[in-house]
DNA sequence: TAGATTGTTAATCGATTAACAATC
DNA sequence: TAGATTGTTAATCGATTAACAATC
């Protein structure tokens, strides 16, 4: 495991992950940095420095092997260790997250649902039924749960977090406008700010219209 | 409209934007980027640096003013421009999206969803009807759509994509992971890569807990 | 062997950080 | 005026790109 790897490469792994998949899956066997990176509208010099930061999967003068690299840099994301993880919130967003992701491809194993609303308490999801909020650290603890996704309005989550902190989860999926690196600073958080794309696209959009 | 700022800055200010309109929402009417940094995690110097990109915010000796501040970087973000937007996919994650997102306050209008399923054709969400999806052209058309958010399978996207172009809508939210800038190099596409997101998290617990 | 392509070092480019003069 | 803080220039740092020797 190599130190001090920079975000950026980090943040472009998932995507050598997906791309390699899908040549694996078209039975491309074999390929060169130059044709991932067109593949990819990449370049075959980040490609080369990314890999590399990882050890030498490549052979000169032939290339990768696509389902080696593939499995390799499986390898190096860890998704073969598989986090428990519950999700807390099953509102919309929490409902569309359980039903949408393959937990279990990407490192993760959803295994308990927790909701506030009494309502919707009971309900199932994937197979999971929906539990009160009340529950999680009972539920926790049993189970030796380490990563929560967090699908709960803002005001609610700084309390949450406490719990959660206290039960000894310290890995966040968080898609609320919460700061929660701010309250603790062992953990780690990985925030979907739905909102801030968007507002993204917008900024893009107008840039385009005004340019002349 | 200033030309060439750096995607990096470009990102930052949704997130400038969301602290403001808290700060706001506290009563704090004045701010110097020494405090802001220390709110937003950030530094003085990038803020000012960001901020210097479009225009002189602040005043010196005093600092910026809170709302002042937060409006600018609105205008800037454009989101008083409304963009007239369908969603395609009315699954899961398409309804997590159409009640999750106030897009009138981020740029956007979401006025049609349309679905090929026939079984949610015809449901209601946020008060908008679910349609077929052979009538998005003429919707599209008929009410000045430029913008689509696709949640809908990867395997369709393409097609799809052939007939938004078609129409005239250039602008994606992308959340399925077909790659749509291959297709057309004049569109403006905004992904969202939530697997990707799920992985990043995946290596960033593994780095931890081997790091010693 | 010759051609191809990697792994890796060096050069370039751009982003972040620091410093400070301008000025409220 | 004096203190504070900006706007902006300069310095540093790191990431990307280019080049090429190693080698399959």
């Amino acid at each position: 495991m190599p130190k001090g790897v920079s975000i950026q490469v980090i943040r472009r792994l998932p995507r050598y992950y997906r791309f390699l998949t899908e040549l694996e899956a078209q039975g491309v066997d074999k390929i060169s940095s130059t044709k991932l990176a067109s593949v990819m509208s990449s370049t075959a010099s980040q490609i080369r420095q990314d890999l590399n930061c990882f050890g030498g999967f490549g052979q000169q003068g032939y290339g990768y092997s696509v389902p080696v690299l593939r499995e390799e840099i499986g390898k190096i994301l860890g998704l073969d260790h598989i986090h428990r993880t519950v999700l807390i919130g099953a509102g919309n967003l929490g409902r569309a997250i359980a039903t949408h992701l393959n937990f279990e491809q990407l490192g993760f194993k959803l295994t308990a649902i927790f909701e506030k609303d009494e309502k919707l308490v009971g309900t199932m999801l994937r197979g999971i039924k929906v539990m009160p909020d009340e529950e999680i650290e009972r539920y926790a603890r049993e189970n030796d749960v380490d990563t929560a996704v967090l699908a709960m309005p803002k005001d609610a989550v700084e309390k949450m977090i406490d719990k959660l902190y206290a039960i000894g989860i310290r890995n966040y999926w968080n898609f609320s406008h919460y700061d929660i690196a701010k309250q603790y600073d062992d953990v780690i958080v990985e925030n979907v700010h739905l909102s801030d794309s968007l507002m993204t696209l917008c900024y893009r959009i107008n840039e385009k219209k005004y340019q002349t």
